[in-house]
RNA sequence: GGGCCAUUAGCUCAGUUGGCAGAGCACCUGACUUUUAAUCAGGGUGUCCCAGGUUCGAGCCCUGGAUGGCUCACCA
C-alpha cells in the first residue's frame, strides 16, 4: 500500500499525530503494563467491582456525550467498554481522549463498575496512546467482506472479524492436539529437507529453485515421505513430520500451492494399524477441542466415532458405480467398460487405472460420512506394498469425509527390487510426458537395500482437516496468508 | 487454463431508458456527564478497476485487459 492515496481521512489522522505530539503525548509509546485483559474483567466482575484495573487494546467504537464518552477497547481476549469523564480526566487529558480515533491502540487504567444498563465498564482515570492508527478501519457493523482485501490484508480482517480470529486459534489448537497425541505415544517429531535434488512421495509438479554456490536446481518438496522412510532404515521406529509441502498446481477452494501435511511412520505396523491411528486421533481431537464426537460441515453432520466403515475400492465401485470388476479381468475388457461409461481414457489404460478413474468419477461424491477405502490399484500406488493375495492391488487406504480425501496411508513397500521396478515404470510415464509421475530416486532405493523394517505410513492433509473442523468452505479461510496473485 | 459472475466514497452497498454521482457507517462542525449499531442539527469526502470505442452525452452499451469469487479441468 505504498501508493499514498492521501485522502481526507488519512490526512486528518496525520494532523492528529502532530496534535498529540504538541500536547506532549508520544503517539508511538512504550510498552504498557496492562495487568488485566478484557475477558478477565468481564468474567471476574464480582471480584473486580470497584477495583483498579489496567488494560491495553485497540479502540473499536466511540460514543461521545459532550463532557463524557464511552468507547470499546479490543484486546486479544475480546472487547470491553471504557468510560471517560471530563471530571475524572481533567481538561487536558480529556481533550486528548477526544482526539483519539477508532483504530488507535491505547493503554487504560481505571476502576471497574457496571452501568445502569448493566454493562461492565472501566472508568478511565488515566490513559496513554500506544500506537496511532493512520488509516481508518472498515465499518463496525458489516466488518470487512471483500474477500480479496481480507486475504491480502489479513491483519485488517483479524481486527474487525472476530470469527476469523477464532478459526486460526482453533487451527493452532488442533495442530497442537495432534502433536500431543503423537508425542504421548512416543512418536518423535523430525524435520527433513524442504529443498530436494529429486522430488518424490506424491504425484505432483514441483516448484524449482536454484542454489547459487552449488549451481544446481533444487525442488521444493512435494511430500516428506521418502526422507521419513530413510529414517526408518536408520533405526527410528516411530516418527512424524508436520510441515509445509509445495505443489506447483492450480489454486482452488481446496488447493493452495503450499499446504501443511502430517506424515507418520511406525515400524512393525501395517495399514490396519494406520486406520486405527487415523480414526482414533481425529475422534480424540474432536472430543478434546469441541467436546463432541461429531462435527457439522456445511450443514452435514458427521459422526467421527470409531470404527469408521471400511470398503475396498472394488466394493465401493460395485456399490456406487454398479460395476463389478471381479468379473472384469483384462485391460481390454476394462477399457470397453470405460468407453461404455463415456470416460475419457488413454488407449493404453490398464484395469487398475480405470478402476481408480471410475472410483474418482462415481464414488467419491458419495463419501460424505467418514469412511476408509481400502486396496488401491498398484498403478496409482508406487510406494505401497503389493497385496500378497492380489498383486494388482496394494495395502493402501484413503480416508474420506465430506467427499474429500483427508488421509492416505499404506503398508509401506520395503522391497528394494520391487521399488526400483515401480520407479522405472513411473520414469517411463514421466518420459512420456506425465509431469506428475514420480522420479527415480536412486538413493532411496539404496536405503531400502540396507533394509527397512516392515512399517505403516500415514499422510494427512492438515488444511483440509481444519476446514472440516472449522466448517470453512474454502482452504483460504484456514490459511492466514493464502497465495494470491500480486497486485499490478 | 476454460465458463459464469463481480469491481461505484475509508467500509457495506444502491444507482431507473444512456442525461448533474447516491445511502448507511466512518469522517468533519455544533449540542449532549451511564451510552451501546448512542441520539439530535448541519457537511459528500469519488481515477464509478484500467485502456480504447460507440454517442451530442457512458457508472450504464461495445472491444480488449487487470484483479477477485464460484465452477470445470488438475491435484491433496
Amino acid at each position: 500500500m505504498s501508493d499514498e492515496t492521501i485522502n481526507e481521512l488519512i490526512l486528518r489522522r496525520h494532523e492528529k499525530l502532530k496534535e498529540f505530539r504538541d500536547k506532549g503525548m508520544d503517539p508511538y509509546g512504550e510498552k504498557y503494563p496492562a495487568a488485566h485483559q478484557a475477558a478477565e474483567i468481564l468474567n471476574d466482575f464480582e471480584a473486580l467491582d470497584g477495583k483498579e484495573v489496567s488494560i491495553s487494546g485497540r479502540l473499536m467504537t466511540k460514543r461521545g456525550h459532550g463532557k463524557a464518552g464511552f468507547a470499546n477497547i479490543q484486546d486479544d481476549t475480546g472487547q470491553i467498554q471504557v468510560y471517560a469523564r471530563l471530571d475524572d480526566l481533567g481538561k487536558d487529558n480529556y481533550e486528548c481522549y477526544q482526539l483519539l480515533d477508532i483504530g488507535d491502540i491505547i493503554g487504560v487504567q481505571g476502576s471497574v463498575f457496571k452501568t445502569r444498563k448493566g454493562e461492565v465498564t472501566v472508568a478511565i482515570k488515566d490513559f496513554r496512546l500506544l500506537s496511532k492508527a493512520l488509516r481508518p478501519l472498515p465499518e463496525k457493523w458489516h466488518g470487512l467482506k471483500d474477500v480479496d482485501l481480507r486475504y491480502r490484508q489479513r491483519y485488517m480482517d483479524l481486527i474487525v472479524n472476530p470469527e476469523v480470529k477464532k478459526v486460526f486459534i482453533l487451527r493452532s489448537k488442533i495442530i497442537q492436539a495432534m502433536r500431543d497425541y503423537l508425542n504421548e505415544r512416543d512418536f518423535l517429531e523430525v524435520e527433513t529437507p524442504m529443498m530436494h535434488t529429486v522430488t518424490g512421495g506424491a504425484d505432483a509438479r514441483p516448484f524449482i529453485t536454484h542454489h547459487n554456490t552449488l549451481d544446481i536446481d533444487l525442488y521444493l518438496r512435494i511430500a516428506t515421505e521418502l526422507h521419513l522412510k530413510r529414517l526408518l532404515v536408520g533405526g527410528y521406529n516411530k516418527i512424524y513430520e508436520l510441515g509445509k509441502v509445495f505443489r506447483n498446481e492450480g489454486i482452488s477452494t481446496r488447493h493452495n500451492p503450499e499446504f501443511t501435511s502430517l506424515e507418520v511412520y511406525q515400524a512393525n505396523t501395517d495399514y490396519f494399524d494406520m486406520m486405527s491411528l487415523t480414526e482414533e486421533m481425529i475422534h480424540k481431537i474432536s472430543r478434546q477441542i469441541f467436546g463432541s464426537s461429531s462435527i457439522t460441515y456445511q450443514g452435514e453432520e458427521m459422526d467421527l466415532t470409531p470404527p469408521w466403515p471400511r470398503l475396498t475400492m472394488l466394493e465401493a465401485v460395485k456399490k456406487y458405480a454398479d460395476v463389478d470388476f471381479s468379473t472384469i479381468i483384462t485391460d481390454e475388457d476394462s477399457r470397453e467398460v470405460a468407453q461404455k461409461m463415456n470416460l475419457e481414457i488413454d488407449k493404453k489404460a490398464t484395469r487398475g487405472e480405470i478402476i481408480n478413474l471410475i472410483f474418482e468419477e462415481y464414488v467419491e461424491k458419495h463419501l460424505g460420512q467418514p469412511i476408509f477405502i481400502l486396496d488401491y490399484p498398484i498403478e496409482v500406488s508406487p510406494l505401497a506394498k503389493r497385496k500378497k493375495e492380489d498383486p494388482g492391488f496394494t495395502y493402501r487406504f484413503e480416508a474420506f469425509m465430506a467427499c474429500s480425501e483427508i488421509a492416505n496411508a499404506f503398508t509401506e513397500l520395503i522391497d528394494p527390487v520391487d521399488q526400483k521396478e515401480r520407479f522405472t515404470k513411473q520414469a517411463e510415464k514421466r518420459a512420456a510426458g506425465d509431469e506428475e509421475a514420480h522420479m527415480m530416486d536412486e538413493d532411496f532405493v539404496t536405503a531400502l537395500e540396507y533394509g527397512m523394517p516392515p512399517a505403516g505410513g500415514l499422510g494427512i492433509g492438515i488444511d483440509r482437516l481444519i476446514m472440516l473442523f472449522t466448517d470453512s468452505p474454502s482452504i483460504r479461510d484456514v490459511l492466514l496468508f493464502p497465495t494470491m496473485r500480486p497486485r499490478d
